[in-house]
DNA sequence: TCAAAACATGAATGACGATTCATGTTTAGC
DNA sequence: GCTAAACATGAATCGTCATTCATGTTTTGA
């Protein structure tokens, strides 16, 4: 499974970025073993050395991007000065990963379908780490009292119709007009 | 393709009603023909005398929801005095709408990967309806100036994200509690 | 009542593509 | 430089359905 010569690791790297891309661009229905063998220069074989299979390819590119998210996230963040603030910067920095890795995004959305339980843990480690988030916030008095957990599923919802909005559907609008806007809303609401 | 009986009539709407439950609970791919027809009690040939084929049915069933939504919402809104009290009408009916049909939205979801363009259209006419309307409550001086591009992007993403939430995930809480804390983030932003 | 149209059946067909495996090639470490 | 382990190959296999179609049954309308 894991490989052990250099060799090794570079081939699974290469299957993996393949299997990214073709997932991405078309899906995981259409995306044969084949398509992501040729991208990878590879032969069929090959590929279960390093994976179990079509679907297991699939769930460690959904865990890759977690961590990817995470990093960034909290790369963005640890700059800020208020939580409000931390807001901003995490929702900016999101969109910008976003924007560079569609097909890994894309691929995280289809875990929905393809992988539920990743989809579903995901999602609600994000809600719950949000969460906390607005919690502390809510007890440092910036901001007004509410249930957390809705608002952090609203907010991440944001973030998810923007980034599949502005980075996948239509890449051409500056982001951080995007996420100012955004957090303009998040902020101040819509209330003149 | 249409019926022209009585039966015909009832036969069709069977296997559409069947092909909701088995989409929407099983995902696209895992679903056979033989699983919808079984729940329609069905042979399989006689769901190809009205339907071309898998993924006509499903895409049918994609255009349903669009015309679903939109009457609900149009029927929510229509007692409304101000456009920000449609939103908060329209929001409460669509997440109302969703836990009733939760089948039927997942299907939307997932025709991103099954029918794309017919979830681009569905959504960027959603959009665009929404912008409409945020640009008249902006005349009007209702709510401030900015990108309602943007907004009517990230509120969207409001309610899908609640609707996948807190009618398929987890459908135990009070929807209208859900849609009074989404709105007063809507309404009033985040800030004390 | 009866013929034609509409509807219904479900076993057989055929295409597709994920996975396997028998056979080679390369690398690591002594 | 040798050999065992690791890696690589790609044609053949095999299971899974979507779709078809030859054969019935029911409904319609005159």
């Amino acid at each position: 499974m894991k490989p052990k010569t250099k060799r090794g690791q570079n081939r699974r790297e290469k299957i993996l970025r393949a299997a990214e891309k073709v997932f991405g661009t078309m899906g995981f229905a259409d995306a044969s073993i084949t398509d992501i063998t040729r991208e990878a220069d590879t032969a069929q074989g090959t590929l279960y050395i390093y994976f179990k299979g079509k679907e297991q390819i699939f769930s460690e590119l959904v865990e890759e991007m977690g961590h990817h998210t995470r990093e960034v996230i909290a790369q963005a963040i640890s700059k800020s000065t208020s939580r409000l603030d931390a807001e901003k910067q995490g929702l900016r920095a999101f969109l910008h990963f976003v924007r560079e890795r569609p097909e890994l995004y894309t691929i995280v959305e289809e875990a929905r379908f393809v992988d539920p339980v990743a989809y579903k843990s995901y999602f609600e480690n994000f809600a719950k780490a949000y969460q906390t988030g607005l919690e502390a916030a809510q007890l440092a008095g910036e901001i007004r009292d509410s249930d957390n957990e809705v608002r952090a599923w609203a907010l991440m919802g944001i973030a998810k119709a923007l980034g599949e909005k502005y980075a996948v559907m239509d890449p051409s609008k500056d982001m951080d007009h995007i996420a100012d806007v955004a957090f303009d809303l998040i902020e101040n609401g819509l209330r003149r």
